[in-house]
DNA sequence: ATGGCTGAGTTGCTCAGA
């Protein structure tokens, strides 16, 4: 079973990358953020196309910003908007569409646009930090539980190009870190970090002044999965490629397989293009990122 | 400390992103 996430910011600028990007990596279950429509408008403009695919969906959306939603070819069951408890911004009452999670293929997945923070000092900060608790609190089955989107938090200084810039901003600092910890003592792993321990990964890089060209970004689309999911890891990348051409998103997507055969096989994994699967038993190492 | 892109709506400007 192959899951991706990607925060495409505007899934209606998006759509002559996203379509594209669909057929070639044919994920079975998408998790996409910053979709920037109501459900009504984001049915419009891909409900069809989506249809074709073998897509059911579960978009949460609120208009122009923000915006979630789940994409799967391996059931949808027990669609929840948002989690128990989550708090609101800027009223405390009133939440915003951050969050969409549902079962798919026995896992389940959630899709999540963590709130930037903007300054450590702010209130969006507190926010940011309360919402992570909330949502860390309402896991109710860690080991069958994955949590996919942009954290809008670079778990390590290796996950941030230029780390001493980053001091006292947000997505590094220590109250963030330990938000995101609190997944990891509930069992939850960082599957793309746990494959590339070494590498420089990167998911998000700035439009401007050429910073992807120099490759320099930050790794905050993050992929945690429970301890019934991480051991049956097959490949776990960032598609680059995503980020290259005509009007990309910012974000790039990130893929895990998940091996879904008992015996080891890798059953319906269409591995990257320019790594040739060498099948047999054996896992095959994909690389961290694909251009 | 930079706001050098991009997208959305309140358009020829502001806000937000990270």
């Amino acid at each position: 079973m192959r899951i991706a996430t990607w925060n495409v910011n505007s899934v209606k600028q998006r759509i002559p990358r996203f379509l594209p990007w669909l057929d070639e990596r044919r994920p079975d279950v998408v998790c996409l953020q910053e979709t920037k429509l109501s459900d009504e408008a984001f049915d419009e403009v891909l409900g069809e196309a989506l249809a074709e695919r073998g897509y059911a969906v579960a978009h949460h959306g609120q208009g122009q910003w923000n915006g979630v939603a789940l994409l799967s070819r391996v059931g949808l069951d027990d669609v929840v908007n948002g989690f128990p408890d989550m708090p609101g911004y800027p009223d405390p009452g009133t939440a915003e569409a951050r969050a969409v999670s549902a079962v798919c293929g026995g896992l389940r997945i959630y899709s999540l646009y963590v709130p930037n923070g903007r300054e450590p000092d702010s209130d969006h900060y507190d926010y940011k930090l309360r919402w992570l608790a909330a949502l860390a609190a309402g896991i109710a089955d860690p080991a069958t539980t994955m949590l996919c989107g942009d954290m809008n938090i670079a778990p390590t200084d290796a996950d941030v190009f230029d780390p001493a810039s980053f001091v006292g901003h947000t997505h590094v600092t220590d109250p963030e870190r330990a938000a995101l910890a609190a997944f990891g003592d509930l069992g939850l792993r960082d599957v793309v970090r746990d494959r590339w321990p070494d590498e420089r990964v990167f998911s998000y890089w700035d439009y401007r002044a050429g910073m992807f060209h120099k490759d320099l970004g930050m790794r905050i689309d993050l992929i945690l999965a429970g301890a019934d999911i991480t051991g049956r890891v097959a490949a776990a990348w960032v598609d680059r490629k995503a980020r290259k051409g005509t009007k990309p998103s910012d974000h790039a997507p990130v893929v895990v397989d998940i091996d879904t055969a008992p015996d080891g096989d890798v059953g319906p994994v269409v591995p990257p293009p320019s790594n040739p699967a060498k099948r047999g038993g054996a896992t095959v190492k994909l690389p961290h990122s694909v251009d």
